[in-house]
DNA sequence: TGCAAGTAGATCGTGTGCGATTGATTGTGT
DNA sequence: ACACAATCAATCGCACACGATCTACTTGCA
């Protein structure tokens, strides 16, 4: 089947570790369009919400969301006005400092918390994906992000994971036994 | 750090699948962007050329070009448009079936390839992910993007992949001993 | 005090991403 | 031959995503 040209191996679309990634991300969005539809929220509305849920009574500034969820300001001043369009945020200036925005969760923005508790588990059921698979490949896309904001700050190759300890017991390294290559990634 | 409320422990950011999806799709699409700004192309217009570079004595529908790609047509004609303008591509309507637009590789869309060929081995070295594991998410995210597209079309909660056969060795099971939960994934 | 330097957001331009609609073309059944 | 369903791509509207620029505000320092 596909009888494709094995001229440039490196570029075959299906060994691109970043097409998978980004086909996987849309398809993941996909599925939670038409659960995040009840609540008339985008997938990144949700993720920002998401964001500010975690400090409930806490008003948050436009540049600690943005952080948390690796955004720039011009994605994410207009979702933050469309959720304050919607009636679930507020956006004031801080009075101690009114170059900062603070957005804070109205009684709105912490009931729709209620409504969309089920999402997550609903989501796993569309998945159908192993749990533990799925919270190995979580902790390792983490890493990922991680690798990844620190070669872009240094410009430098960026280090392996290997070699930055944190609380993970070393001894997983692959066991070594599946390497059934002919495979290789190609990024 | 970061006092966080457990009330909805399933809504915590850290846990979801879906956002160490999200942030690790959009660092890898940062990284890129420097290495494709050489051939002025955005990432998904490289996509899109690894898609034709298949084929590439073969002109290909945009419909079959979606269908690998995974996208619209909506979002995949402004990009066939600007690779025409770049000169990559021709577009041209099937004369055997004129509803059919045929994108077939330019000499330029050809010699291209030579150019960013180099491109998958820098960003493996900015990745820094071992090529093992990076080659085991993968399979791993294209696994789970045959289940969810599965599921959109049967709307079902999806089959998990232990039982779907194909040509992998089934002995592959994880080794299951690095199980540290206390973790738990929300999608 | 005063002003350069720095910071925080907003804004703008370009480029996706996608559902819904449209328009042209082809296939099908009678 | 002809109505009609199906198909393919383009288009439109809306919502990200991000680099670059702009503006208002604050800080630092002479």
């Amino acid at each position: 089947m596909l009888a494709v040209s094995t001229r440039y191996p490196q570029l075959e679309l299906d060994q691109q570790f970043c097409f998978a990634l980004y086909a996987a991300c849309h398809a993941v969005t996909r599925v939670y369009r038409p659960l995040l539809a009840d609540a008339d929220l985008t997938y990144p509305q949700y993720l920002t919400l998401l964001a500010l849920w975690e400090q409930p009574a806490r008003p948050s500034t436009v540049g600690a969301i943005g952080q948390r969820l690796r955004m720039e300001t011009g994605t994410l001043t207009p979702i933050l006005k469309r959720l304050e369009l919607a009636g679930y945020i507020s956006r004031d200036r801080d009075p101690a400092d009114e170059r900062r925005v603070l957005a804070t969760l109205t009684a709105a923005g912490l009931a729709l918390r209620d409504r969309v508790a089920s999402v997550p588990e609903q989501l796993a059921a569309c998945v159908g994906l192993d749990a533990a698979v799925a919270v190995r490949i979580r902790d390792e896309l983490n890493d990922l992000v991680l690798a990844l904001e620190r070669s872009e700050a240094t410009g430098s190759p960026a280090p392996t994971r290997e070699d930055q300890t944190s609380e993970e017991q070393t001894s997983e390294d692959q066991t070594s036994a599946d390497q059934t290559s002919e495979e290789r990634t190609s990024a």
